[in-house]
Parts: C-alpha cells; sequence; structure tokens
DNA sequence: CTGAAAGCGCTTACAG
DNA sequence: CTGAAAGCGCTTACAG
C-alpha cells in the first residue's frame, strides 16, 4: 500500500494508539459519559497529531440521524439555483442550515418526478424542503415515507402538507390599491401561468380590487403567459402594445418581475416613456428590480424569511418538538420605485 | 409500536417475506452474481409491495462510496447559491452531477475557514468542488485528506490543484482591443478586488493592450472597488464622473458586470446618454447584461461549461480513471450590445 | 471510570 | 444458484 492508498484514521486507530478502548474513544469524542481527565486528554492529542475526524456516515448509521436536510426544487425550466427569486430561498435555507448545523443537499427536478425524492428517501436525510409547485402524486409518495417534510411556495390544497408561504392576495391587493389611488383606471395585466397558485392568487385579488372600484378588466387587458420569464413578458408587450395604448391602458401589471422586466425591456427600446407614456409593476422584488433604470416598482415578497423559518420549523420536526401551524404566511409589501 | 413510529423496512423483512437470505435480496437489488428467476421474482415483487428503499447509509459504509459530491463556494458576501455569477456555475453542477447519479451537498463558507471542508472530510462525500477564492492553508489542509478534489475559478497559484478557470487575460485582451477599435482612446476603469485573480488578471491584461497601442491608462483613470458588486459600481460612478468626463474619457470599462450595471444606473439617473456620451462594457455576460437597457456589451465567460467540466472531472477522479490536464481553461468571447 | 459485546443495514467473498 | 459469516466504523447499554 502506497502513500496514495491513503487511509484514514478509525476510532480503532485512535484507541490503540491512546492505549484505550474505543469506546472510551467514542465517549471523549462525543463527549458523553465519564471519562477521567488523563484518558481525555492523551485521546485528544492523538486525534489531533492524526488529524482523525470521525466517520459521518457510520455515525449516522447507529444513531439513525444524518444531520442532512434535502432541499428539492421543483422547476421545469432553468435557472435553478440561480433563479433570483427561488435562490434567494435557496440561499437563505443554507445560511439557516449551517447555523444548525445540518448539511444540505440540493436537488432539481426538472420532470417534476419521483425520482429526486426517490433518493433523498434512501434515508439520506433527517428532513425535506419541497420548493414550487409539485404534483399531488409527488406528495402522497413523500408522505407515505413518514420522513419530516415541509413545502415552501408550492402550490397544493392539501390542508395536511406543512406550508410556507407569500400572503399572495395581499400582494394583488396591495398592488391594485396602490395603482388605482395613484389614478390609473385601465390597467393592462401580464399574467405568469396561471396553475402556479402565486400567479392565480396574484391576479385573482388585484381584479377582484379593481371590480370592488367599479374598474371591470376585460379579456382585451390581460394576456396570459405560459411562461414567466423575462423573454415572455417582452414578448407579450411586443404582441400588445399597439392594441393597449390604443385602448388607452396607463399601466402595466405583471404578476412577477422577470415579465415586468421583459415588458419594460420592449417599451424601452420602442422609446415608450416610464413611467410617463405607461407605468409598469411587478411582483416578488428580485434584486433586478431596483437595478433597472427606472427601477421598478413592485412587491416585496419576503423570500429570505421564508427560507429562513422554513428550515426552523423542518429542525422541530426532526427532534419532534411542539406543535406548529400547518401553515405560516409572510405579507408581502409594497415597494414604490420609479416605474410608476 | 404505534403508525407514528414507522420504521422503514429493512433487507431482513424483504429477505424474510420473500423466503429468501439478504444475500440474495442484495443480489437482486444490486442486479450482481447468480439469482435464479423465480428468486428475483419473488424479492422484486415484495420490495414494490412494501415500497422498500435500501438505506444509502448502510451502502455507503460497506462499499465505502457516498456517491455524493460537494460543492463548498466560498464567498465572504451574500448572495452565494442566487449569485449571478457562482449561482450559474453551481446549475451546471447540479445538472451534471444528477446525469452521473450524484448527490450533491451544497455549503457556503463566508469565513473561508476550515470549517465546511470539515464537514464534507468527515467521509461524507466522494469528492469535492472548491468555487471561488480560498486561502492556502484550506487547500493545503484538504489536500492532507487524499480526497479528489479541484477549484473553479479559484485563485490559487499552487500548480498542483486540479483547476478550471476562464482565460481572464483574453477577455481583457478582447475588452480593451473592442474599445480600442470602436475609437476610444480615454478608458476609465472600474476595478474589483485585486486580491481576486480574475479582477486582476482582466485589469491588467486590459492595461497591458491599451500601452501596447501606445496609451498609458494613469492612476486617475482608474477605480479601485475593495467589492465588486452593484452599489459598489454605482458608487464608483457617484465618486469620479465628475472629473472622469472633464477628463474627456468616452468609454468606462468595469472588471465584471456588476460593477459596469451599478455605474450604468447612477449615470441613467444623471441622464447621461449611453452609449452616446459615454460606453459602457463590463465582463461576464451575467443574465441581467442582456436585459438592462441599454444591453451591456461584455465578455462572455463560459459560466455553465465550467460547472459542467468539473463535475466530469471530478467524477474521473473519484473513478481513478486516466489523466487529465491539471489546468483546463475556457475562451471567453465577446458579447456586444447597446451600451458601447 | 472503562472495556467487551452487540448492533445499525447493508455487501462481499466463501462454502456448499 | 444460495445462505452463513464477517465486516464497514461507529454508539450504546451493560458489567465490572
Amino acid at each position: 500500500m502506497g502513500l496514495s492508498d491513503f487511509m484514514a484514521y478509525t476510532i480503532n486507530e485512535i484507541a490503540s494508539q491512546a492505549g484505550v478502548s474505543k469506546s472510551t474513544v467514542s465517549r471523549v469524542i462525543s463527549n458523553t459519559g465519564y471519562t477521567s481527565r488523563a484518558a481525555r486528554e492523551k485521546v485528544m492529542k492523538i486525534i489531533h497529531e492524526l488529524q482523525y475526524k470521525p466517520n459521518a456516515i457510520a455515525r449516522a448509521m447507529v444513531s439513525q440521524r444524518t444531520n442532512n436536510i434535502g432541499v428539492i426544487i421543483y422547476r421545469e425550466h432553468h435557472p435553478i439555483a440561480s433563479h433570483p427569486f427561488y435562490g434567494k430561498i435557496l440561499d437563505a435555507i443554507l445560511k439557516a442550515a449551517g447555523s444548525l448545523n445540518y448539511s444540505v443537499y440540493v436537488t432539481t427536478d426538472q420532470e417534476m418526478s419521483l425520482r429526486s425524492a426517490d433518493y433523498m428517501l434512501e434515508k439520506r436525510v433527517d428532513g425535506l424542503i419541497l420548493i414550487s409547485r409539485l404534483r399531488q402524486n409527488v406528495i402522497d409518495y413523500i408522505r407515505n415515507f413518514k420522513i419530516p417534510y415541509l413545502m415552501v411556495n408550492g402550490s397544493t390544497e392539501d390542508q395536511d402538507v406543512i406550508h410556507i408561504v407569500n400572503q399572495d392576495e395581499v400582494g394583488g391587493h396591495k398592488a391594485a390599491e396602490y395603482l388605482f389611488q395613484s389614478g390609473h383606471r385601465k390597467v393592462f395585466i401580464i399574467a405568469g401561468p396561471q396553475e402556479h397558485r402565486s400567479h392565480h392568487l396574484r391576479l385573482n385579488s388585484f381584479s377582484a380590487y379593481m371590480t370592488k372600484q367599479g374598474i371591470s378588466i376585460g379579456a382585451s387587458s390581460i394576456y396570459y403567459s405560459p411562461l414567466s420569464n423575462f423573454e415572455k413578458g417582452y414578448q407579450a408587450m411586443a404582441e400588445t402594445w399597439e392594441s393597449l395604448i390604443c385602448e388607452s391602458h396607463t399601466a402595466v401589471f405583471a404578476t412577477n418581475d422577470m415579465l415586468a422586466l421583459g415588458a419594460m425591456k420592449y417599451l424601452q427600446e420602442k422609446s415608450v416613456r416610464i413611467p410617463e407614456q405607461i407605468a409598469i409593476m411587478g411582483f416578488d422584488d428580485i434584486d433586478f428590480a431596483s437595478m433597472v433604470t427606472p427601477a421598478l416598482t413592485t412587491i416585496h415578497v419576503e423570500k429570505g424569511q421564508m427560507g429562513h423559518e422554513s428550515v426552523l420549523i423542518l429542525d422541530r420536526l426532526i427532534k419532534k418538538q411542539a406543535v406548529f401551524p400547518k401553515r405560516t404566511e409572510y405579507e408581502p409589501r409594497l415597494v414604490i420605485r420609479q416605474s410608476t
């Protein structure tokens, strides 16, 4: 066995070099039970000398705890980790998990299948955070395994699933209220995919507010986009701008910032002045919203808070600690910038 | 033991229900060795009925392979996963790892300490991808454990470390060449932190090209920024714009897009016309670069390729397959848009 | 305070 | 083709 066939030291090696049993070594490492000071010091010394590291796998095997949590992000399209919305949630999860001494497995599941879940269910993790939309059959499947899990910003009607969400109805309401109070009476809406809970609720509550003010938003004032990205926002404007302005709309509300930003890009290429000729408003408050010119007015969603809280709740689930609400909601807030 | 104390089935349960030994069960699961058709079918049936999943931890214990790879992103500041540059690399890693059947641990290390490394070194992963800058002592530490690892876009002079990098010199050269050929003779530079290999090389090769053209870039034409984010780009312009324009600079080159975007924001607030009054150029080609108006001219870095390749190389290292270059370089390319 | 033994859930030679 | 046994590297009662 050459130098390249480096073998990591085991507890046995430490025990033999320290002249004690491996039980004793284990005790000093985990700092439980009684150990004489002499034994402890001897063991510590050897551990440092050899740079011994306990094998986490072996430890997980007996303790039945991995100290890992799994994050599965269900997204059909890229980006995933670098997504301006989900990426922020992920960042907060990584941070919170680190401070609670969990490691994080990150998986993406573009097929929204059982595959990623299966991987995690092979006892690799103590608990699971599911982000974004996933199918009911996946939820049922996971539940079957009795592993602690929760959903962040998903779309399920299932009352039993522990869930962290943004109050999208409140956000839609705030957006509509703000635009209405700013004098807008004819607003064009770019609506993201309606099978997504967020886009659906944002659109509905926005419309509901306007309706209550006696303003009905007709079919010709809503553009339904199958995707919620920049390109689609651009395309939405490209296809509708002419008629939109003929019908004297004074503002555009998009159900997320990416759509709004895409729309803005098109308008700027056409030298349309924002907000003078038309106001634009988004939803999410992604980083980029404040970086463009004019900066985008939007509804701020507590992405970081949601990610952070998801780890705290999961930790309690794992440790079987006291009850917690099935549903944790965060209230979004209006952020007024230059585009309106 | 109530329903809530669900225990996952083990190979023993499968064996007993199928009326065979656990050796046989193991063989049919791993599909190795001989098994009679009858035995195989019986076992498969029970496995499906019970939704049995082999315990990955136990398997890792004996096979000495975890099928996990660890990604440590060394960054002092947020964002990490959602970073417009590193997030893209991470996304590509997640994707490539998935297709090679690896799971990915993602850790961030803001202190650039040994802590994250330690975690991974507890035999949790088969190999390690280190992203961004890290200290030499961390490298030395990790090397000590003989675990396969490589660096992506790091900054080390260490010839022994397997390394994937962008050719920042080439990029700096291309940027300078393009601006020069577009007629710019007096360029202002916003330079990111010089302890970062990328920013350093980009600045140097840019200057070198200009010098060769007989244009010396004086101290008053370089703004050194301690950070490379949007805010600092904005600040750089805020502090220097007046004198910059007095000295008749015609273009601004920033050593990354975020700085360039920040600079652009300030100028737009001052109603400076871009590129008519001053041209702006960045480096990286992050997503946002093409979304702003005017769209940012920049140097495209192969973030996805770098991430993808890092997994392929690590996989070969793990499997002890044939040699590979110590250093894999990607050539960046010029992307001309509207800001110049 | 300490050590021998059993066991976590698998895989892998080895007999048969 | 199949099963009994040993072992991966730890932890945890249990005697002493």
